[in-house]
DNA sequence: AATATTAATTGTAATATTGCGATGTAGATT
DNA sequence: AATCTACATCGCAATATTACAATTAATATT
């Protein structure tokens, strides 16, 4: 079937799933480091940077877009792009909580 | 084409992405949530909880497993999974290395 | 020994992702 | 207005993922 059945979980799972899935190829985490470094960049930047093809570059522009993680301003010819601090914090929440609740009462592996 | 450029890209950066891939699915976010409240559980206990096949269930630990966040005992019968605290924090580390990078010096967005 | 029970593996169909060339679009430049 | 520059989108091929039924494997139970 090859389709994630998003009904049988909450809200909150989904949305993390699909952070993680937007965090889960090597090009875009390149791509938010490069950000985190430069502050802000174009597409020619990356394409240059990372090595990879226009197009895709700019795909995967897109998917990171598309969760508000980064953002992008119109600069004259070319776009901008950069990291929205304010969606960058939320997700960094989602995270913590996360990775946050393991109780280590017992100490050491469980199992 | 449809394959990743892994030699593109940073060893960390790989590893990041194939950790942020193995928690790009809901079922998997739901299967670690559930480990995390009861500390360990078996296939047949997230077959119920979540509503997926066993089969796919089971492909799902194993993704988990490969990662090493999860792992999984034979107890009699059956085999008990839970999560491995060490590599948690291992992982942990890595995000809150990530999302520590964000230097609001500006304040406010960039772009 | 025969039969349950539990979970991994295999095979398959549907769908999603990755990457890039080609094309389209919009603001600059001449 | 014609051209250039920067980027998005489209279309395609290759590969990966998701889900499950059926089968297999291994331990318990009778």
């Amino acid at each position: 079937m090859g389709v994630t059945k998003t009904d049988l979980f909450t809200t909150e799972q989904n949305e993390l799933a699909k952070v993680a899935k937007a965090l889960a190829h090597p090009a875009r985490i390149a791509i938010i480091q490069h950000l985190l470094k430069a502050n802000a960049c174009i597409n020619s930047d990356l394409v240059q940077e990372l090595g990879l093809a226009q197009a895709t570059i700019s795909q995967h522009l897109r998917e990171l877009k598309e969760i508000g993680i980064i953002q992008g301003t119109i600069e004259g010819v070319s776009v901008s792009y950069c990291i929205n601090p304010i969606k960058w914090k939320e997700i960094e929440g989602h995270f913590v909580t996360l990775f946050g609740q393991l109780s280590i009462i017992s100490g050491g592996s469980c199992c």
